[in-house]
DNA sequence: AAACGGCGGAACGCAACCGTTACGTCGTAG
DNA sequence: CTACGACGTAACGGTTGCGTTCCGCCGTTT
């Protein structure tokens, strides 16, 4: 049976590693030196490096965020980025996401599994939040709810994740603002 | 002298090995090979990796996309939207942007040198952008170039960069109609 | 007490890449 | 016509990582 303890500790190194230096250069080596384990002790559980940090990343991952639902589409929209941006903010996720998502480019398999983990996700809290609202009324019925999810990750990941800009006090809430506004009165087809 | 079309041959092989491997698996070797040269002629024009690629995204980033000034906000926005989704539709682009912004979060140099590259020039075109906007009338006066900014390059970089989903004919119609009902409207402090 | 199995460690042969050097070729400037 | 200098090729010793194998240790199970 193998230890419970040794694959947390190799699980840990992988994420480790990963925001450290990236998928690209994540060698099995340093993993095992981070973890202190022996290599054999990696090679028994995974064959390769794409395997291993495929089934690491689902599992990390699969935790998934519960969907907001505060009775308002505005508070769902403050609450769903104070999520985000928070989650975005983790210097690891924060690491490792964009570098995950660089190499899903070229790989097709760490795409699918992201695609898997996180898109799917997204699309469903995008679906469910633009539905209720338009359920109530607070949204137009043509609202698109592919743009509108769009509108709400796309500045929050840009700033968060790509240009790390740190985020004030009310950025937030002039983004959420924003956002509200262009998909209530504007974003008809 | 150093000949001419071997550092253009060298460039362009970087270009193409930063696509298709990422910074973090580029190898000189590599580069010689798929540029048809020695190594040494990599080595007698820069003494690095790092430096390699610095001097050669910085030369490319560096031509400039001109201001837009349609007159009107909507047409500079328009406008602004399908250049940017243009540039991000090229496939060396798409690859290489992410995988480099990714790489920055670990390694400062490329961190500034992308900010001098990308960040620095949007940052104009945004303060251009809304500052005549403002100016029309077009915009209310307290409206934030940075969440302007955002709200603008944010879903098209999360959408064409990351998620890499294909936009429809329509779609830049109706993200560019969403970003500007709220900027127009809402984004007051 | 004995057998089993996961463990770390060490070493294996192999491949890729580093940055440097020596050499011979070839085009061009003088 | 000569000298120079950039070029490609090949080889260097050294490092890193692959995936595998064998070993001895040690806790658990039986």
């Amino acid at each position: 049976m193998l230890r419970n303890d040794i694959t947390v500790a190799i699980r840990n190194a992988v994420m480790s590693e990963l925001a450290e230096v990236g998928y690209g250069r994540l060698s099995i080596e340093a993993v095992a030196r981070r973890a202190g384990v022996g290599k054999t002790a990696i090679y028994r559980r995974w064959s390769n490096k794409l395997e291993m940090v495929l089934e690491i990343i689902t599992e990390v991952a699969g935790r998934k965020v519960p969907l907001p639902d505060t009775g308002s589409f505005a508070g769902d929209l403050d609450l769903l980025m104070m999520i985000v941006s928070k989650a975005l903010q983790h210097r690891v996720a924060s690491q490792i996401i964009p570098d995950l998502m660089a190499e899903a480019a070229r790989n097709p398999q760490i795409a699918e599994t992201l695609q898997k983990v996180l898109r799917t996700h997204q699309q469903a809290v995008g679906e469910k939040l633009v539905g209720q609202a338009i359920a109530r009324g607070e949204l137009p019925e043509n609202t698109d709810p592919d743009v509108a999810v769009d509108l709400i990750l796309g500045p929050l990941y840009w700033r968060l994740a790509v240009a790390r800009q740190p985020i004030g006090d009310d950025y937030l809430e002039k983004l959420s603002a924003a956002v509200l506004g262009s998909l209530r009165g504007d974003a008809k087809k």
